[in-house]
DNA sequence: GCGTAATGGTTAATCGATTAAGCACTCAAT
DNA sequence: ATTGAGTGCTTAATCGATTAACCATTACGC
């Protein structure tokens, strides 16, 4: 039984164009790069040919070839702590796709953490040249794989501040300022006085930053022995578990180090018959998408997620192609005014 | 002068183990697969020496031999419609990149609609076999891309129904009875009359089910030809748009297709002075986050999406290693009360 | 008419891992 | 002693794309 002519193979190869159009599959190859070498002529037989057999080339052999795979990932080196299946995720993925795509890079998510060989499967990632740079976001302080992956003389971009690392390209924003603006907000503004700040985990230089922020704004208005500090880690349940100690301590005024917390928090104080914010003016950290849709919305500080993404999706390529990292510019922090501070009256 | 003798290489290949060890890269290859054919005593030396070296296969050497990448890829056609950077994408590529990490895979997000040569960038994805087989979800109705994709021979499964394609491996809930389910919650708990209901774009078959549910729930109820329908497409703005419709018709129960629009239309109707759930009871549809914190919180259908992300991954390997696609079994619509129907006071 | 350029390809090597087939060499059984 | 089976590796081919080096033609200048 004759082979129906319109048979295309599961998978066509240079070889099926170049047999289909009486070449070998050199020609086809710079034929379809556009090499001079080869005749307007036989170039459009080729593309015709390729098109009709619908051959795409295979990333496999082009990888082994150029030595390089034409894919970035993006690596969360730290599951547990809330972080990989979070808003702030959603945003830091959108801005590295939309930067894949421009160039036209295969993404690829990494987040596990398993070890084999003494080697976690994202260090792998770039090992086996399956990307050929990574982006890293979330790591916590001190993270040996942190360190392993910016001196492995691989493409590496940090998404926040690694004072660790001076060295390691890295983007982030200014969280020591953001978190004094903020509070200044509610010293200054709404005249508070006994302030509570609920931290994030303090491995993260994130939650240290923002708790920095905080304690220069209540030293530079001298009340730095009258205020409360709560640990946290980012989770909503761990903002709810400070309720009580917001309370004892009658603050008029939280500074919660996101919005997650704040957000526990407010619905234990509201449940605890606390007024928010007559009583006590509540402000939170991030504004991935929760701030706004609560009642009321919480007062925060903007984190341009998205956007630092970009930028850090920018540098890696730049890194992977050029070598050189410009260095990024950080930026401004930005209040968003809402309800939870006091500043407007809640919609109702 | 001299290398430094502990200097390794940038890229460590069989050939530098082989050669540290005083073997061929075939034996290595072999040693290091745990081979018959080679003599413990080798086998240990040549463990060691990748380790000192810091040895991992290249993918792009392996893929190319063994015919496939080792990856699959979650791809998302539609990124216009809100899709991507929307809550039920994380809740989709937490479930299929834990059951990735189980099967060693690596994970590729695809959401390039871009087309060249006639091809998407995400078909583009499978055909040049950069992932071995893929997740299609959040397509729309008559996607010609999902048509290509299905038929191709590649494996693929979609997440979300699809009557074009019965043949087509795909994992879904019931949307029809889910949607039935919370309009019966308005009509028999709240013995709601006036009901109006916000679709979502009805070029997608998620929309379309959850009006067949709702028109079915009506219908039994026999006011089908009282009742309103508002066609959103799943943006909180489209919820916002329809409360001036909601008012004018003076509705006493919504059913939104989805949170989303759930949210945007309690803020309006709320500024226009309308009392939920006294006046108006609402619901909503999805769960993902959202709708528990909004005040009143959403009563909703709570829909599994990382469950049905693991199921449809599953079902991916299978289909890739085995080639028969088992049966996925629905989940059954689960109803989450909470204030927006009127049925628990809300906290304050 | 003859060297010199272009023109338009082909040949062969390479990237790294894998594996079938082959080849020494040892030991045991007939 | 001689075949047979193991044992433990090496050789060589392969996956697909790319590119440097090479080889035929034809065209052209003097």
């Amino acid at each position: 039984m004759p082979e129906a002519t319109t048979t295309r193979p599961a998978r066509v190869t240079l070889r099926h164009v170049a047999e289909r159009v009486g070449l070998t599959p050199a020609a086809v190859s710079m034929a379809l790069s556009g090499s001079s070498r080869i005749s307007e002529k036989t170039k459009v037989a080729v593309r015709e040919a390729a098109a009709e057999l619908g051959y795409v080339p295979s990333s496999a052999g082009r990888a082994l070839r150029r030595q390089q795979s034409g894919a970035i990932a993006l690596i969360v080196p730290n599951t547990t702590h809330h972080v990989f299946g979070h808003l702030y995720f959603m945003h830091v993925l959108t801005g590295v796709a939309s930067v894949a795509n421009g160039q036209d890079a295969q993404l690829l998510v990494s987040t596990n953490a398993d070890e084999a060989d003494g080697i976690t499967a994202y260090e792998r990632v770039l090992r086996s040249r399956s990307a050929d740079g990574a982006i890293v976001t979330s790591a916590a302080i001190g993270d040996p794989n942190v360190e392993r992956l910016t001196t492995s003389g691989l493409p590496v971009v940090l998404i926040g501040r690694f004072p660790e690392f001076p060295e390691a390209p890295s983007v982030w924003i200014d969280d020591v300022a953001s978190s004094r603006a903020i509070t200044e907000h509610l010293l200054q503004v709404h005249g508070r006085r006994r302030l509570v700040h609920v931290t994030g985990p303090l491995d993260h230089q994130t939650a240290v930053d923002r708790r920095e922020g905080f304690l220069a704004a209540v030293r530079a208005a001298g009340i730095e022995h009258d205020c409360l500090m709560v640990e946290g880690d980012f989770s909503e349940q761990s903002g709810t578990d400070a309720a009580d100690a917001i309370r004892d301590w009658h603050a008029d005024g939280v500074v919660f180090a996101n919005d997650d917390m704040a957000f526990g928090g407010m619905l234990a104080l509201r449940v605890a018959g606390v007024d928010i914010p007559g009583q006590v003016s509540v402000v939170g950290f991030d504004d991935f998408g929760l701030a706004r849709s609560t009642t009321p919305g919480i007062t925060t500080v903007h984190v341009p997620a998205e956007s630092i993404a970009e930028t850090a999706a920018h540098l890696l390529f730049a890194l992977i192609s050029g070598g050189v990292a410009p260095v990024a510019p950080t930026p401004e922090p930005e209040l968003r005014i809402r309800e939870s501070c006091g500043c407007r009256p809640a919609p109702s």
